[in-house]
DNA sequence: CGCGGCCGTCACCGGATTGTAACAGCCACC
DNA sequence: GGTGGCTGTTACAATCCGGTGACGGCCGCG
């Protein structure tokens, strides 16, 4: 079962390197020379990971990156972004634009391989169905969406099940207030970031004692610390 | 992918020499004989890494080195200074701006390219958006928003983590307090560039031991100071 | 239709954080 | 040894940020 990758450049040279070292190692590139090609070769052929370069003509690449996330059909499709400089990685990484990693400009086609590889695994793992949580006292039992404290049931609104099992399932990360907006409420509706302060007080004060897995990260976000499971 | 070298002499000989070496060592070498086109050259081809001689008719090297420091586009190309005396080496490295590394002239061209070797390999490094940092004592863990030092965790506010985060990827390359200013702050705040100081004395006294790690480079600004990881 | 639960938003507050000024100490250079 | 500039240190006020309480809208249900 080979992956599909999908290579999103506007030199022709480019796409041609890629494209034989991606089959040498085993995967099936397919292509696209500009931004409106890449969204609908995106939804056509659902490839598995994207190789997105930033300067492109007419939608540049972090537009596509941002239209391909709006869309749940390539939401969950991770972006590997090509930027000239490694100036543009804040931009890129930082301001949170929804690229899973970069590589820059010029790059050894082996390297881009090898990223590609570390971040399919990583994306892999990420998706390994986990239906237990255990910490101590805390029970999420994600199939019966129910959550036990010290033994006791608690019942929790759909939206604060969510938050509590994407914290708990990322533990040690902090996950910013955006991270949340996307995978707890969807891209959907502009939501004010705010809201999410509200539904984890809201959370914290139904878990009680188990509130204290749910830490402030002052400037940043939350995170759920707990030793592993 | 062979990285392009620019390489900026008044003396073609020289010039022809450092060429050569260059293309045996894998490199692209490309040629500016005075500083007016060394300028233009490395905002229009971008290269890796340039090789600039401090002597040169009409604007010297020193005044290249700063033009191309406060140029964005160019700002983040490391430089390796040529001098004729190694008397003049502490002007280039501490007093005046922003070159990484030198060479006395005359000089072997198998230590020069040694030299563009270890300072690409150097700012690759940097680059690289790893998530863990570890320098001795001092671990910075990115996704989890912690900094430990000797295994005890400790309390950084999200500047103060930014501060250190950069300037621990940045390894090696003195800092100005305007780069830090704009990539820890934002390009867009107007701040006292005084306040990095501050922000500086308040990261050393909480890291404590670490703080060893992080140098003052009177005139110019800061540097995070240790081996590769 | 009324009701209650859920959800998103707002306003306010207390405290942490941060930018800045002022001053002191140090260093390089003369 | 003096001097001027640069950095470290301290203190303080302004600002920011997150917790909290309250409110109104929406929706499903009886």
């Amino acid at each position: 079962m080979k992956s599909k990758i999908l290579v999103v450049d506007d030199e022709p040279d480019a796409l041609e390197v890629l494209g034989f070292k991606l089959k040498e190692a085993g995967y099936t590139p397919i292509f696209a020379k500009d931004g409106a090609r890449a969204i609908t070769a995106a939804r056509d052929e659902r490839p598995a990971l994207i190789v997105l370069d930033l300067m492109l003509p007419e939608i540049d690449g972090l537009e596509v990156c941002k239209i391909l996330r709006h869309d749940p059909a390539t939401a969950m499709i991770p972006v590997i972004m090509l930027t000239a400089r490694a100036a543009e990685m804040d931009r890129v990484l930082g301001l949170e634009l929804g690229a899973d990693d970069y590589v820059t400009k010029p790059f050894s086609p082996r390297e881009l391989v090898l990223r590609i590889k570390k971040l399919l695994a990583r994306v892999k793992a990420a998706d390994e169905p986990v239906a237990q949580l255990r910490f101590g006292d805390l029970e999420i039992d994600v199939p019966r969406h129910q959550v036990l404290v010290a033994g006791e049931s608690i019942v929790l609104t759909a939206t604060e099940f969510k938050l509590l099992e994407i914290l708990a399932r990322r533990r040690g990360r902090v996950q910013t207030r955006e991270r949340l907006l996307q995978d707890v409420w969807g891209y959907e509706n502009p939501i004010d970031s705010r809201t999410v302060d509200t539904h984890m007080r809201r959370l914290r004060e139904k878990i009680g004692g188990a509130a204290r897995y749910l830490e402030t990260i002052r400037g940043v976000g939350y995170r759920f610390t707990a030793d592993a499971p």
